[in-house]
DNA sequence: GCGCTTATCGTCATGGTGACGAAAAAGGGA
DNA sequence: TCCCTTTTTCGTCACCATGACGATAAGCGC
């Protein structure tokens, strides 16, 4: 061990959630050098005796002040290019998270000034605009095959909150009818609550909940582009 | 950076190839504590400016004298979690490779002994079980939305040959027939060469290379579990 | 030639999907 | 109260991909 080189190791995250009808990311200003003032993601240093999952998740609690429920995370790749940090050799392990649009500001944050930014985001520090389109493109394709959209929805939601989902963070508009078709074809996809709830306008739509299922069988496929 | 714990960084490779009607993998024999004599994945430490792909690479072309001609090599996932190397701190980046079954045997390679294993292995140092295992699911996922089962296959090769891959990787019986019309009605998922080989048996089969696809779309369907 | 094997093409029924019509269920305004 | 608008939800229809096969083509060995 003595012959090989020392790494530092942090983990950084790509937090989504849609609001509206945008897909937007939790930046945080970078308040040190390098980048001092720059946008980045929200990261930090592994512990010691700290696994790297455990990093992250205490990461998100910091600069978010949730434990994501019904939220989600997963570890999305590993950036290790010599130079990638100025200060010295660091590799970091990037998580991706899926959030609900939640009241919750993102007050009561470790980061000084964290914000949502509606994608696209600008300049980025570090290697991190790579690391997000990355994370976009993860969270576009596991859009197809599993029913992690609902990890953008509250406990409860309706047909149509989930597309708008859908159609946020693929860019593109659905047939609602199809679409309802569709999501409450698949088994397990989700389950209904029983209830409805009035919308602004319109006829109450139906809540639902997340099914059981964690693989959907067959996949919703993209409109072609 | 100081004030925070430094870490040994290492590459591990789940190198796997279908040879006869059996998927392999490629282990090496510890010669060294820990878990001296146990088998383990191929892999070693990341050298001082050097980049986590070029370390996969070179460790791939150590263990196998191959730099992976028409294969695929991808970053699978890192682990880290303490105590998962008795030595110390260490974090390892797991990669996937995939071969063809080339007539190159593991002659000249660094390890005293490395050898393709057939799945299920045994017993595996650290937690190579656990990273094989997702190295396996990582392949067969990916043979469902991607033309990757090429990489498994030579340059030229038959319809049958890459039907076998699809065969012995997921561990189900395909019908050559219906197997025949989709990988040829996908555009771009195979090209043909023109020529075709004779076979020991039967009647000849036409030469395909890789088409230029990466992505299936429409996925190929795993049968129903 | 015959028989065997494998490759390749066709046929048919079924099921998922896109395009779109239509009814249901609310609120708002004259 | 009666329209009008909006959104949800249910139906219909044509089309395409697929699974289950039958049938033919093209080699080999005898």
């Amino acid at each position: 061990m003595a012959d090989y080189p020392e790494f530092s190791v942090t983990t950084d995250l790509v937090v989504l959630t849609v609001r509206g009808a945008a897909l937007q990311v939790l930046l945080v200003r970078r308040g040190i050098e390098p980048f001092r003032g720059a946008w980045a993601l929200p990261g930090g240093f592994v512990l010691a005796g700290e696994d790297l999952d455990t990093a992250a998740v205490r990461e998100l609690r910091e600069e978010t002040g949730l434990t994501a429920p019904g939220g989600h995370l997963e570890q999305l790749a590993t950036y290790g290019e010599p130079g990638r940090d100025p200060r010295g050799r660091v590799v970091t392990v990037a998580y991706l998270a899926l959030l609900p649009d939640l009241p919750t500001p993102v007050a009561g944050s470790d980061a000084a000034s964290a914000d949502w930014v509606t994608l696209p985001a600008g300049e980025l520090a570090f290697d991190h605009a790579r690391i997000l389109a990355d994370g976009v493109e993860r969270a576009r394709a596991k859009l197809e095959y599993t029913p992690l959209a609902t990890a953008f929805c509250p406990p409860e939601f309706t047909i149509s909150e989930l597309r708008e989902v859908y159609e946020t963070v693929w860019g593109a508009t659905l047939d609602p009818r199809n679409f309802h078709r569709k999501v409450t074809s698949t088994p397990g996809f989700v389950e209904p609550v029983g209830r409805s709830v009035a919308a602004e306008r319109g006829r109450p739509a139906q809540l639902f909940r997340r099914g059981p299922t964690r693989l959907l069988h067959p996949p919703m496929l993209r409109p072609a582009s």
